[in-house]
DNA sequence: ATTTGCAATGCACGTTATTGCATGTTTATA
DNA sequence: TATAAACATGCAATAACGTGCATTGCAAAT
């Protein structure tokens, strides 16, 4: 029961249930539409062509189903700016040395970074995130390390005590926390304060700290604080960043990376 | 549960719904198919067909598999006897009760398990291996825990002292330790000393044990041994194998299940 | 008050997608 | 090798679709 009887409503007001419809049914069929808000099929058929414009739905033929991405939010992550990530990715492993201990958290920038990683450099990766694991397991060369603890579906990896505690008996050279945002005055945020503990933990394990972000987190804050950017030493960025927001961070004695230009 | 009765659908639908199936139960059956949605089987294998051209799935006679990119030596192992290996896993998972925890090992039959598992029936799982994880993440109603500890890269998951511990910690009423081999006499047997004292870890934190093997690893046995047969209480093997061997293990107080016969 | 502009709608007409059936062919299995 | 089931293909019927156009209702401008 979304809502009572449409009947009689706005093209606005019909696009809204219809909207509705899609995340309670999973679909909807044109002529039921037409029939429950008596107006033609051509009506409905213009309204579900305006939300599949707005990217809110996809049209099939005989009606409309939600965006099956909206079911996996994660998996869609996974795919996305994949020629960008690589890039960031190639930069950011430049910053790894021999026989190093590296702490990865959860994300997909996170895990084009383990793929990213030299092999046989003696490095041993610590990793909350069985993404990250998984990658490095189909390589050669790396000792890796898993930390339990519950996993939080939406993140990809273990958070909570377990895993915090875990992190504690861990000392590490370099640190890849993911990054939901991050601004040259106001530091680093999640979205989740689980999320946010556990990137802390590992920030406080490890000897230095290197974020790696792509262009839209970039001066933008979240709901909570993970670190100040006097914490974090090394920020990798998008070829395409512009020179004020890079100096913003320089300013403040962060040594910024800036990935290569890719075509894509 | 993937979805309620589709019975009627849209025809984009049906796809949809199909390549949810072959994700969760490794395969389709045109025949099926076309009762499940009431068309018939001619519109079905045109679904199928249209899935293929795409990439999505593989068109077998009767019906369809699933098609996971395979390339890498582990991976390649991991979707060889991938019929087989989904045959059993639907069949151990009829184990399964609602609310239960699971432990399960490391291992690609045990991932085929993790993929088979029902949806949103209240179940825990707690997992070493990264793989397992991964599949449970990308589905839903699942809570997920994670094993920590250093990961043997040729068995896919953590082993260790610190895995020991962390399983130390847990009670589970299923147990779904990997098996490289086991005969009726001699019992379950590993090839990796540290990986037998993971299984031996994990079947004393459960309250019944799930051993689901693929034919060649019957009647033979490994270097270190990991329980007794009077330790296992429910035994999955495929269709194929000979009565005189069920019988021997039937003798033994185990109870054997026989997954359904599979034409690849 | 009248005009103008615009969004929304329904209808007509040609187009496309989907379906079941009939045909002949291929495939698995005894 | 024989046989039945599964398959591909062509075909006609149907349902859904897109587009152009006229109509309607309403609000802003004249």
């Amino acid at each position: 029961m979304t809502t009572a009887t449409p009947d009689e409503a706005l093209p606005r007001e019909r696009q809204q249930w219809i909207l509705e419809r899609l995340r309670s049914h999973g679909r909807v069929v044109s002529a039921e539409l037409a029939q429950t808000f008596r107006v033609s099929e051509d009506a409905v058929r213009r309204d579900l062509r305006e939300l599949a414009a707005q990217g809110l739905c996809k049209r099939v033929y005989g009606g409309a189903l939600p965006l099956s991405a909206a079911s996996t939010p994660l998996k869609q992550r996974r795919h996305e700016h994949a020629g960008q990530k690589a890039a960031l990715a190639r930069k950011a492993v430049t910053l790894v040395r021999q026989d190093q201990v590296l702490l990865i958290d959860a994300g997909s920038t996170n895990a084009a970074i383990a793929a990213a990683l030299p092999e046989n450099f003696g490095l041993t990766v610590v990793t909350n995130a069985p993404d990250v694991a998984r990658v490095l397991i189909d390589r050669e060369g790396f000792q890796i390390v898993l930390i339990g603890g519950r996993i939080h579906a939406g993140i990809g990896g273990a958070v909570g005590a377990q895993a915090i505690k875990d992190i504690g008996r861990i000392r590490a050279d370099l640190c890849f926390p993911g990054a939901c945002a991050i601004d040259a005055e106001q530091g680093l945020w999640s979205f989740d304060s689980e999320e946010a503990l556990l990137k802390r933990a590992m920030i406080e394990a490890s000897g230095e700290t290197v974020v790696v972000v792509t262009q839209h987190k970039l001066g933008s804050a979240a709901t909570y604080q993970v670190a100040d950017m006097n914490e974090v030493h090394h920020l990798v960025i998008e070829h395409a960043v512009g020179r004020a927001t890079r100096a913003a961070f320089t300013a403040g004695g962060v040594a910024v990376q800036r990935a290569d230009a890719v075509s894509g």
